[in-house]
DNA sequence: AATGAATGAGTGTTCATTCAT
DNA sequence: TATGAATGAACACTCATTCAT
């Protein structure tokens, strides 16, 4: 699941040295450069506001020589989203703690995932933005790399209801929503601008979601994770 | 909040019928349409990928005449998402249910919430997707009005918490999640396909949810909205 | 030669009213203001980039009201320029000295021409510019106005001739450089700028064609025209 | 001054190898191959009513290439008529006698200088027609350029002023008047047709200037240049 | 392998002109 | 008479893609 050089999407047809494997380091840092220099600017604008000859300029290369990589621009753009969430998820599984409590495991996934989110945010949106530009198969492939990156999420949670520490609830569902809520910070951030931080909004958001599935002779080993963050809710009552 | 006719955004400057709103029901009626095709075409495809003239031919009208209204694309792109909006904004004011208990109501106003965004998926897409490609004038007045679009769950949560029903919350973290969770079925419905259907999710979010956050006292009262559906959780353990 | 309202060419054709010559004060001075408008425009950019609709706006009417006049912007552009020639024309006559000595007359013409061009310096610029535009027909029209404009300088060339004041000259030939010296200083006063000034201009021109022309014996008569004023040459030489 | 196949204006910007001077035979053969198509189709309609395709289609070239070359369709028209002016230019310089008497000098300088404008009169006219719409950086450019095409007719008469041949003038207003009356060939030549040629316009013209700044003592010497041609004057008077 | 000149279909936008009111 | 909404052909300009070098 770690993205290796091997992952990194290129043309397989057309071109003999680059379908053979040959793939010298050369090549490979070129391609990454492309990515990231295609990623850089459609973070900015949308794909379709983006040029091939600006992403060539961007990256150092010639217009020419992307399509020796990538057959024609949505090739490129494809390649771009899975690398973005490929990269997301190796940082994620980077971040995780693997202590033994599904709990614990499960705060430190949650809140790896959403700094992910939050350093990655034009990221996120370019993947929301451009999937739905791609055919279905595409599409298909993205779909299930977000699965997968939900995998830890939704692991520690089965473990924590096989541990009998969770109750009542569906692994899927809950997971799903941590992870909506994670990702919910890259668009909505600006809802909670000037009264919760980042911080403030994992805290808060994990403390609620587990206040309501803690079985109740856990809440005191969980005490420090259930402590709620409060926004000025008097104040701004209207 | 409501989408009044004269609610609809048009050119200002040039056209001086249109300005002086003499705006006649046939100029209103053609807005409409235009504003429809607009939506019908940018919800397949992205605002970029859709020429004026395809909007002209899907609106039954011409080219020059769109530009009479609006000044120009942008222009319009926006007025159709804020047009996607109000439409949605008034659909959930009219699916309100006025009853007296705040648990209803937010039941109610999710419920509306969710089936709106169930209906309308492709123009929430829509909102996601070009709302960026906006400036910033444009994009605060689209935050401004999801923001209201959100009040109703905001003053329901804070009327069960004011009356003790709800307890150890933030109102605008608890309406938010809801808005979130609502919102995520047009992106990621296809999370749960074939696991659970539109209504499972959303009762089965509203009450998980709903357990969080429930004085212990008021379980019995509001049973029925506790019922939790599960997914087939053991068949597709990995 | 006189511009008279009469003189202002309007649509002959497809309009009853306007053709049967039922045109009223009221047309008239309508007519006026929209080849004021359109002249005003047309100096600043060319008749190509002023919009009827612009044309319109700056006149006080109504776009469709443009096409009662003038069959179409040929048409008006035509009308414009004839406008400016004829008032031009008159102005010229309006200044004419009804002296008896034709080479006072001719100086008298002369300035006076020179500054009609100064004051209608984008008229001109019009003129030269647009005629080119038209068809055959508008040109020759154009050009027997320019041609009678140009007819007082004749003239008193030819006056100071029979009266044996001139000699040795063409007089055609002569008026003409006069108009056309003229006419140059709407194109090339930039050549002068800071060297000298528009009536130094004026009378070091007069002086140096009189000069050439006047028979010796009227040296005298005529000492104050032949006034020159030379421009800071040895300053300048390179 | 003389326009080499370096001083072909074209874009510096977006592309390298053009601004580098790595400008090949072939690039450059091109230009020269647009610039002539494009002054072609101006010459004959004024740039607003020739379109860019119009353009591409006579140079045999795409639209997109000219847009390689020229940023936008202003720069191409400056282009040109700088090429006009440059070549009118080049043509004067290689057509001028170098012998020593200044006088003969002048003549054979004015002479070229009105060969040009009659071969070159669509030209002149666009060079007339176009400077106006351009912007004041461009047209002072232009004007420079006139400034310079001058020369030799200020330096001529300079010398003759200098030699004591010419008397009572200003270098400068005497040689702006023969640059102008040469000039107006282009666009008064139909003022004297049926009247007389080019050839007597050019020699009748030059007699009369000369007539007046020659000093009394070269009359004879000069007798040949002083023959005027006089028009019909008896036939047309009216 | 790598370049970037060259293409031309396609875009957003304008505007002369018409015509129902 | 007078309006200005409506049309649609035409325009300047862009850009994904190809291919000779």
């Amino acid at each position: 699941m770690v993205t290796t050089p091997d992952s990194v999407e290129v043309r397989r047809t057309p071109t003999r040295a680059v379908a053979e494997g040959g793939r010298g380091p050369r090549q490979d840092a070129r391609i990454r450069q492309l990515l990231n220099a295609a990623a850089t600017l459609m973070r900015r604008s949308g794909s379709d506001r983006v040029s091939m000859q600006a992403i060539a300029d961007e990256a150092g290369i010639s217009v020419g020589l992307i399509y020796r990589y990538y057959e024609n621009k949505e090739a490129l753009v494809r390649a771009v989203i899975i690398g973005v969430l490929d990269q997301m998820a190796e940082e994620i599984l980077r971040a995780l703690d693997p202590v033994a409590d599904p709990v614990r495991q499960l705060a430190a996934a949650f809140t790896a995932y959403a700094q992910v989110v939050r350093d990655n945010r034009h990221g996120i949106l370019l993947t929301y933005r451009e999937t739905h530009l791609l055919d279905r198969e595409s599409q298909k492939l993205i779909m299930s790399r977000e699965v997968q990156t939900g995998q830890p999420l939704l692991q520690a949670t089965r473990d924590a209801v096989g541990q009998g520490i969770f109750h009542g609830i569906d692994s899927h569902v809950f997971s799903y929503d941590l992870l909506v809520t994670a990702q919910s910070w890259a668009f909505k951030h600006w809802y909670f601008a000037g009264r919760m931080d980042f911080n403030d909004f994992v805290s808060g958001q994990f403390a609620l979601a587990l206040s309501g599935v803690l079985r109740p002779g856990y809440r005191d080993r969980y005490a420090d994770l259930l402590t709620t963050v409060h926004t000025a809710d008097t104040t701004t009552r209207q």
